[in-house]
DNA sequence: GCTCAATCTGGGAATCATTCTCATTTATGG
DNA sequence: CCATAAATGAGAATGATTCCCAGATTGAGC
């Protein structure tokens, strides 16, 4: 809460759907698209329409209490900032690993790189392939090396 | 090269088209979009549909040689993974800049915590207010504090 | 060369999350 | 209550990405 108010030098007193809406988002305890929001939301006593949602989801970014980060299939999901969690996801089945510790939290940037940017939050995410869609890219190549050798040329591999 | 092959143990030998498309990110020298590439593409010898851009987007992404991130605005953007950068973005103006270094390029994942993936690439972006769109939040604030001060309401400007 | 099946390609339709429009509702402040 | 401004949400519009599928290309086997 100090925290809060010592980074950020306009921090608007939100209205009770922001409220609303960034409480249906720590109350969720994980990520949360748009839509997803919209779906809890309608369910409430004060249902919140869909452009709401997404103009308020806006607003909170820009004011650094709600950040956004995309999934490989491109769906863009939303947590509270205080919240600063990571992940490891494959690429190739989009299976993903929550981190336990975020490896930036202390290593800040440094004054030059900032440029008298107000600093609000961060995005950092990992990829790589999961050791089941390693072992099945290794069998997909090697039956494509087997059908080549069996003809009679090929020397690529 | 070496570098690649020790880390990829699929590496499939990439297709003419799959060059071409890996081949015009280098050249571009920045990251571009499925569209820019399309683009591009389009007004080479060998133009490419849109349909094979996206799809060899995909496939490059799974093997590791092109990464994708997220511009706020949701616009997908791709680099070849080779290119480690990353950026400082203002939530609100959207302006960004380059960062010179890549703060987690040694700060590798643990071996706990790799959960036996392969790591291929990550993303990594800092968000924030610019200067201006600071100064520019801190004056819409204080009209809104010295318009309600006032109580006395003057809708004139 | 020629043939045929497997793979690749791309135009255009389909999808779908997000944004926009704007008529209506709600808050504010006397 | 009145007037004005701000907030809301239903439905249309947008636009990037994916899907579909018929036609083109490749290349292994002859
Ligand atoms: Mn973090
Ligand atoms: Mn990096
Ligand atoms: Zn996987
Ligand atoms: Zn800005």
């Amino acid at each position: 809460m100090a925290h809060r108010s010592a980074l950020v030098p306009v921090a608007p007193k939100l209205s009770s759907r922001q409220e609303q809406l960034l409480e249906a988002l720590r109350r969720a305890g994980r990520e949360l698209s748009g839509q997803d929001l919209h779906a809890r939301l309608r369910a409430s006593a004060t249902p919140m329409g869909l452009a709401t949602v997404y103009r308020h989801l806006r607003q909170l970014q820009q004011w650094g209490r709600v950040r956004c980060r995309h999934l490989p299939s491109g769906e863009a999901l939303f947590a509270p900032t205080e919240c600063d969690e990571h992940h490891l996801t494959c690429v190739d089945c989009g299976q993903t690993h929550r981190l336990e510790h975020c490896p930036v939290h202390a290593l800040e940037l440094s004054g030059e790189e900032l440029r008298g940017y107000l600093p609000l939050f961060h995005t950092l995410e990992f990829y790589g392939l999961c050791p089941d869609c390693q072992r099945r890219q290794r069998r997909t190549a090697s039956e494509a090396v087997e059908a080549a050798g069996q003809s009679a040329s090929l020397p690529s591999a």
